[in-house]
DNA sequence: CAAAAAATTGCGGGCCACGCAAGTTTTTCG
DNA sequence: CGAAAAACTTGCGTGGCCCGCAATTTTTTG
């Protein structure tokens, strides 16, 4: 008998999880090479081996596997925020989480830029994209209300979703305009969590001592 | 010759917008009736008495004429926005337009209650819903740009963008919890311009004289 | 009123999602 | 171990959707 027992993972879910795995991948690339419209389900099941029927057995649609790559983002931003220090303030914690999870995955590659942008814009207007992002949504506004003691879910959910507005903000810039992805995502979330005081700081609603935003001005 | 002359309105304008909106209208009227996997193609555009082929002429997916409504609501958030005074503070402003607008279409009807959760529920899934947000936000972070003199775009998208999270986070509160749109949704704009110091309240990232969330303890 | 411009419609094709009923692989248990 | 059970894969067939194309009808224009 082989020696090892993995622990709770039976083959089957081996299986499954790397067809899974595959599946989503293959999608990508192709999407990559040849635009969206372009890439057939039967095509990525070919590239997978795999029997076209059998695609839709753990995807319902091609967006939806290209997408899940961004879906799988969620664990690694959960467990980044959870391991964040306990008296952290809690934008901080929330920024550091969100940078650490996309500075793992790398400024994507100079060579696809073009391939990235075109297939974005494909996947913003077909709205699997947002989808996904809804999903990502759902678990940080959990992960966040637990990490606060989990009492005012709406406001959980607010923050949750304001932040995947930053990163999906920050996002298009990148493609669109080509600067560096991190640095505007941070500068975006110093804003959220100071309730954007460059936008307001002539007419702040809540200036109370606007002190903290003088410098603003050279932007606005 | 007829007397009227309308300004800018040909007769075909003035049909087609007739047409587009009668196709939307039932195709939110039928989806609320039995579900959007219950409604085909076919069946709106009898509804209409037009061929189904015209009604690909107009929208290119059920889910399209369905969020349409989702989506013509940008005109009147752009106009509230506009017709606010000059030298009011912006979140003031974005505030207001955005009370305006939903309060114009009034509390949703009650006896459609159930249905408009399946509905949401259903458009959730299927990415349209979000899409037709984010064209919204568009329309919104152009707004805004205007507004202050349109210089920073970046902020002004997420500015937008974070306000639309409000929105739909109220709305989902709405339909889930039955609590009331507009209370909710000035309590999560008035959070956001500030920051969320509810949320983080004892921890403030920004406190710099964090003597304006004292208050916030009780719901932290 | 006639020619031009624009919309509607039917047809045909390609594709996609999914239910169903085999067939195959993995797991479970005596 | 070895057979029954559970889980996954696959082919087939159905219904539906989206769209290009070309013919027809409607509106505009001069």
């Amino acid at each position: 008998m082989p020696p090892e027992e993995p622990p709770t993972l039976t083959l089957r879910e081996r299986k499954k999880r790397e067809a899974r795995r595959a599946l989503a991948q293959a999608a990508l690339r192709l999407t990559l090479d040849r635009g969206l419209e372009n890439v057939r389900v039967e095509d990525i099941a070919t590239e997978v081996g795999v029997s076209p029927r059998t695609f839709n057995n753990y995807f319902s649609s091609k967006e939806q596997a290209v997408c899940s790559v961004v879906i799988d983002r969620h664990e690694g931003m959960r467990e980044a925020l959870l391991a964040r220090p306990e008296g952290e303030p809690l934008w901080e914690s929330v920024k550091q989480a969100v940078l650490e999870q996309y500075s793992r995955e790398g400024e994507p590659d100079r060579a696809y830029v073009a391939r990235t942008r075109e297939l974005m814009g494909q996947l913003m207007l077909r709205g699997e994209f947002l989808n996904a992002h809804a999903a990502v949504e759902r678990v940080l506004a959990e992960t966040i209300a637990k990490r606060v003691g989990g009492v005012d879910h709406l406001l959980c959910r607010l923050m949750a979703s304001s932040v995947e507005s930053a990163v999906r903000v920050a996002f298009v810039n990148w493609f669109t305009e080509g600067e560096p992805l991190l640095p505007t995502l941070e500068r975006l979330l110093d804003e959220l969590a100071a309730g954007m005081p460059t936008l307001t700081g002539g007419t702040a609603p809540k200036p109370e001592s606007n002190a903290t935003t003088p410098l603003g001005e050279s932007l606005c």
